[in-house]
RNA sequence: UCCUCGGUAGCUCAAUGGUAGAGCAUGCGGCUGUUAACCGCAGGGUUGUAGGUUCGAGCCCUACCCGAGGAGCCA
């Protein structure tokens, strides 16, 4: 892999250095340029910033007859004997590339532009002109063209001007960014997680970050990932043979965190409300399209809330992320639609329009033994629900994200809230089509006698949990929370179905090569 | 981790146990206000790795590596 690391400069066809025009000289007349136009703001803008993005001259902010700067990269190349080229050019500030007719006037035509293939680096003034094509309402009339970087070996540039398949993608994760689907993730994987914040935000609720390292492995959602300074290869024992964790950086065995909740929860129980949003790690052997050892979580935590409560603002939070989408990345939408996945735009729609389904656990064991088809694994009360019974429910029987409530105590968390027929707590799964179980959450139990029973009878040991139970005893309140796997949600919202394609650098077993 | 399927040119894929091919990409030439342009020519391969069976293996057998789909765990 060293070999694609090439030293910048002329590809091998590619012009020699001396051909070229002084990029220095060149440089500043680009920037006077660039100026005069520059798009006006409140906040100050910095020299660098000193030109256009694509997306602002596609959305016609600026008139036609200008005179502007772009800097990009080369998607493809046209080239027409009537004496110009035409290049396709993208800067990643939305889907389209701005299409740049390059005239053979143009100084380094010959050298230069008549070589550029994709991937070069480009900065091209010019005229915004109306475009006498299809497909663009405006194109750039090049006055000036300066090769940034050449693609050193354009025979083996990973990145090709057709359909890559996504398993092809990944192998190549450092260059990937450069394709329509990948660019159009990051923008709506971006749109989600600013749409999260300002969700949050003007409901008055308080971002908290809770701790990425863990002291204790009391959060109980699976395998952990060690986080230690000690020598592997020269550990040092207590007398009776065990590992010497009190010589460790934290003098005790310590994590990566799993969740945010416990911590949270310590804060909700002040602020009343508040959300983690950031990474969580989990060091389970998955190997599943739906899994990642390194992903990030949203947890919402509300004070004085029952369950209802939760998925009302499950809901309500879903629909706005979505909502969001629908609003601001219409170009990407339509790609998806178009591409990936027919379904990606009218799926949203209906969304933010129609409410979740709801029922409890029991009405839905109901609802599987009156399936009119087979399951593989039998279900009955007192069962947790297996993917395909997942899949019934809200991809046939209701078509539609499905919260399910209530389930049996024995098959969920400690934390969660008894009800009142002993046998159930107040738990709940968001299942969405096609991705399975999208949140999960519950009401928390806010009584110290029943939190201690609870853990009495899972045989947890109390100590570790004592500043956990305290919340229960100074001032406790009924509170709930969810968490939402924010890479199952830009799965759901864009149709590409492994969650790999939609975080920068997967992690998983065997998997972290960038 | 378990089950199933797969790995052949830069990419996507063909090839009855008998000479390893196409499309796209790349290079060169032609043509054209083009839109993943089009036409022609050319270069490009230790068939995932290591063994084995056979006169002969891309194809059959064994092990391993990697990937995909499904399952479990979960978000």
């Amino acid at each position: 892999m060293t070999g694609r690391f090439h030293a910048p400069g002329p590809g091998p066809r590619g012009a020699p250095a001396a051909c070229r025009p002084s990029p220095v000289a060149l440089s500043s007349a680009v920037r006077a340029l660039a100026g005069a136009a520059a798009p006006s703001s409140r906040y100050p803008q910095g020299a660098a910033m000193a030109h256009h993005m694509i997306s602002k001259l596609l959305k016609g902010e600026v008139p036609v007859g200008e005179t502007v700067t772009i800097k990009g990269w080369v998607r493809t190349r046209r080239d027409s004997k009537a004496g110009l080229s035409f290049i396709n050019v993208h800067d990643g500030t939305c889907f389209a590339p701005l299409q740049v007719v390059a005239p053979s006037e143009l100084p380094n035509y010959a050298t230069e532009v008549a070589k550029l293939g994709a991937g070069c680096s480009v900065i091209v003034t010019g005229e915004l002109v109306a475009s006498q094509g299809q497909g663009q309402n405006v194109e750039l009339k090049a006055i000036a063209i300066e090769v940034v970087g050449w693609v050193d070996d354009p025979e083996t540039y990973p990145m090709q001007p057709k359909r890559h398949s996504m398993e092809y993608l990944r192998e190549v994760a450092h260059l990937r960014s450069r394709t329509n689907v990948i660019g159009a993730a990051t923008r709506v994987r971006n749109c989600l997680a600013q749409a999260v914040h300002r969700f949050y935000h003007e409901r008055g609720f308080y971002w908290i970050h809770t701790p990425i390292i863990t002291a204790s492995d009391c959060e109980g959602a699976g395998e952990m990932f060690r986080v230690s300074t000690l020598d592997l290869a020269n550990l040092p024992r207590t007398p009776d043979g065990k590992v010497d964790y009190s010589q460790d950086f934290f003098g005790r065995e310590a994590f990566l965190t799993v969740s945010g909740q416990l911590n949270v929860e310590t804060y909700c129980c002040a602020l009343s409300r508040v959300y983690t949003f950031g990474p969580t790690f989990r060091a389970e052997n998955s190997n599943t399209s739906r899994h990642l050892s390194e992903f990030w979580m949203i947890e919402p935590e509300i004070a004085f809330a029952d369950l209802k409560a939760d998925a009302d603002l499950a809901e309500d939070f879903l629909r706005y992320i979505f909502k969001a989408v629908l609003d601001e990345r219409g170009d990407d939408m339509a790609f998806f639609a178009e591409h990936v996945d027919k379904e990606a735009v009218s799926r949203l729609e209906s969304f933010v329009e129609s409410s979740f389904e709801r029922m409890d656990y029991t009405q839905a064991i109901e609802a599987l033994g009156k399936a009119p088809r087979k399951f593989e694994f039998p279900i009955s009360w007192g069962m947790d629900l297996q993917s395909e019974h997942e899949r019934y429910l809200c991809e046939e029987l209701c078509k539609r994200p499905v919260v399910v409530m209530n389930y049996p105590k024995d098959i969920k968390a400690f934390y969660m809230r008894l009800n009142e027929d002993g046998r159930t707590v107040a738990a709940m799964d968001v299942l969405a089509p096609g991705i399975g179980e999208i949140i999960g959450g519950s009401q928390r139990e806010e009584r110290l006698d029943v939190l201690d029973a609870r853990l009495d009878e899972m045989k947890l040991p109390k100590e570790v949990y004592w500043w956990y139970r305290d919340l229960r005893r100074y001032g406790t309140v009924p509170h709930a929370g969810f968490g939402l796997g924010f890479e199952r949600a830009v799965n759901y919202v864009t149709g590409i179905a492994n969650i790999r394609d939609v975080i920068p650098y997967p992690r998983a077993p065997k998997s972290a090569e960038f």
